[in-house]
DNA sequence: TGTCCGATTGGT
DNA sequence: CCAATCGGACAG
């Protein structure tokens, strides 16, 4: 389970890396990151990010922030890049996404799967002892696994609360990419093939 | 204030 | 296939 290429002692992920225009390269590219989510007695928890999805901003009907809309919950969209925007869907689940871009244009990357890497332990307490494939195989089951809530809305990556690492080198030919799930209601953007993954990672999202 | 429905999940 | 479950968005 514990994937011994992750690279220790990793450094944060630097502001320029999110600041960056293009939302779909940076989505590409979180694939084989770590996800570190800090437990309350600071033991380290994590995740590779094997399943991303980009949502483009005022363009795109899918995203939250289409047509420029800005409410108290899409707020935290038009933050800087680098930070995050956590929301609360169905009742009973959190989304985690990482801001891009600089602020005020409403860039954002859905964390729709990670591998469990460190506190594995922990995650299979939190995820009340499911097998380890469907501890982090899903944007709602992630945040149960990794201890996300709106407290984590608006965080920032370069901070100490949660963060991401440089992790795993992934190559091209592993690089899967398809359409987003569960936005049937965005029109000419459902067939936008903006959701990325890591082909065979027996932790990517069910389908 | 009232209604509609969701960037999901787990069980039938 | 469908219910769970409740806050956000928007109409009135």
């Amino acid at each position: 389970m514990t994937n011994p290429k992750i690279i220790k002692c990793s450094q944060k992920l630097p502001r320029e890396f999110y600041t960056r225009a293009n939302v779909v390269t940076i989505a590409r590219e979180l694939l084989g990151k770590l996800l570190v989510v800090p437990a309350r007695d600071g033991t380290r928890v994590s995740g590779m990010i094997v399943e991303v999805e980009a949502y483009r901003g005022p363009l795109d009907r899918a995203a939250h922030s289409y047509g420029g809309r800005r409410t108290k919950r899409t707020e935290t969209m038009y933050g800087v890049g680098g930070t995050t925007y956590v929301f609360f869907v169905y009742g009973m689940y959190y989304q985690f996404n990482v801001v891009t871009n600089a602020r005020d244009i409403p860039h954002a990357i859905l964390i729709r799967a990670v591998e469990p890497v460190e506190g594995i332990a922990l995650m299979r307490k939190r995820r009340h002892r499911q097998p380890d494939h469907n501890l982090t195989n899903g944007p709602g089951k992630l945040c149960l696994a990794l201890d996300i809530d709106r407290r984590l809305d608006r965080a920032d990556l370069l901070g100490n609360r949660v963060w991401l690492e440089e992790g795993e080198k992934i190559p091209r030919s592993r690089i899967m990419s398809g359409p987003r799930i569960g936005i049937d209601y965005a029109e000419e953007w459902v067939d936008k093939p903006w959701r990325f993954w890591i082909r065979d990672n027996p932790f990517v999202s069910k389908r």
